[in-house]
DNA sequence: AGTGTTAAAATTGTATACAATTTAAACTGG
DNA sequence: CCAGTTTAAATTGTATACAATTTTAACACT
């Protein structure tokens, strides 16, 4: 038996408050809120989140090298935000990531992650029933996250984190409506079974399968 | 005729200061001067730029959204550099994304990259010849820069300028020795005719070739 | 009324001051 | 001499003040 913290209802990383500004800022940037290419006015962040000048520019600069605002030297900085077609953009880099993700984790997997994989999937497979969508989605996210640390790569880790991210607050309409969820769970098994077999080239083509599905359903 | 502009001796791109004292902080961390996993002292930055620690500050937060760094609240930033591991993790990671980009291009360039593209792999022919080993590097990363575009993909082209900047200083080794010049070009050429032919696939394969031969002359 | 110029207001960039916290040093008792 | 505690120094986090620049508004002139 192996720890599955993501399983716990009230599974939350801890978060300063600096953290949890800018993760609002960003969401009301890629949801739309803050419009793209409109400039953002450091004062009224400040009354916004009862901060000084100081900690909501550092705020915006961490911002910036993530990418979300771009700043013009005197001039402010600029939501950059999603367009639909960076959007896309990032489905279908994300994509090609995963896909290779799943080829090099089935590679390399080391034993205790397949351990927690196959703890994982058999608990996709008992809440699959239950139509507890929040939990489904939250032992979906895991299975994920176990593949994206097996293939040992944490540049890749960290990229699938960050369009996973952007993409979840970004489209609007929600991945696997319950109906679905028996269709997205063989599709899952189909990876899953890529992995016990070992097989990375059956791996990159189930998860390319799935993602393909996935997109069908998005739109 | 088109203006290719990078191809000038003095190119150079107009920056601040502080995005030139942020580019020399993320040099020091790549390089390794700036051991990996060190406390990096606020003041003494101040005192070797000649900067206060605001907008030292502020730097460091953007560095930390673009990764080299990391930061612990109340404790300090710290060097997060690149390992041999994370060096070779960039590489394989920045393969797969220019394999797919080189598919993804040719399927979408467009008639005035496509004459760039032309006049860029005539220069190449060109100074190969002249062993004029600088402009050849300028060249080179020319004709990256414009299949990087013409894959019409704006996060792809972020990642892969990102990882080109990184691996570039992170490896000490020089890339092109001057005798392997020619077989360098004529692996552009294959690449440059699946573009004249429309053959994403050869030309993912090209690309893949090329690749993995440079990671042969790289080790 | 429209245009170009000048002055005022607003906004960003930087430096400094102080509070909060951590790290290093000094000290005491065994 | 060493472990644990207390005190001092150093470092980070935040607020504020002022300089530099840009944006907006007012104004004069044709």
């Amino acid at each position: 038996m192996v720890t599955l913290d993501f399983l716990s209802n009230d599974y939350k990383e801890k978060k300063t408050t600096a953290q949890l500004v800018e993760e609002k800022i960003e969401i009301d940037i890629i949801s739309g809120r803050l419009a793209p290419g409109k400039r953002i006015n450091e004062r009224d962040l400040c009354e916004k989140y009862g901060l000084s000048r100081t900690p909501i520019r550092e705020i915006l600069r961490r911002i910036e090298g993530n990418g979300l605002v771009r700043s013009i030297p005197n001039r402010g900085v600029f939501a950059v935000g999603l367009s639909p077609q960076a959007v896309d953009d990032l489905y279908y880099l994300k994509s090609i990531l995963e896909v290779q993700c799943v080829r090099w984790a089935i590679e390399r997997i080391e034993e205790h992650q397949m351990e927690m994989l196959t703890e994982t999937f058999d608990f996709m497979q008992f809440y699959t029933l239950s139509n507890d969508l929040g939990k489904i989605l939250r032992i979906n996210d895991g299975f994920d996250a176990i593949i994206y640390d097996a293939a040992h790569n944490r540049e890749l880790e960290a990229r699938l984190r960050r369009y996973s991210f952007l993409l979840k607050y970004a489209s609007s309409d929600i991945s696997y409506p319950l109906n679905y969820l028996p269709t997205v769970l063989e599709e899952h098994r189909a990876i899953y079974e890529a992995f016990v077999a070992g097989d990375a080239q059956a791996g990159a083509e189930a998860a390319e399968i799935h993602l393909y599905k996935t997109m069908l359903r998005r739109k």
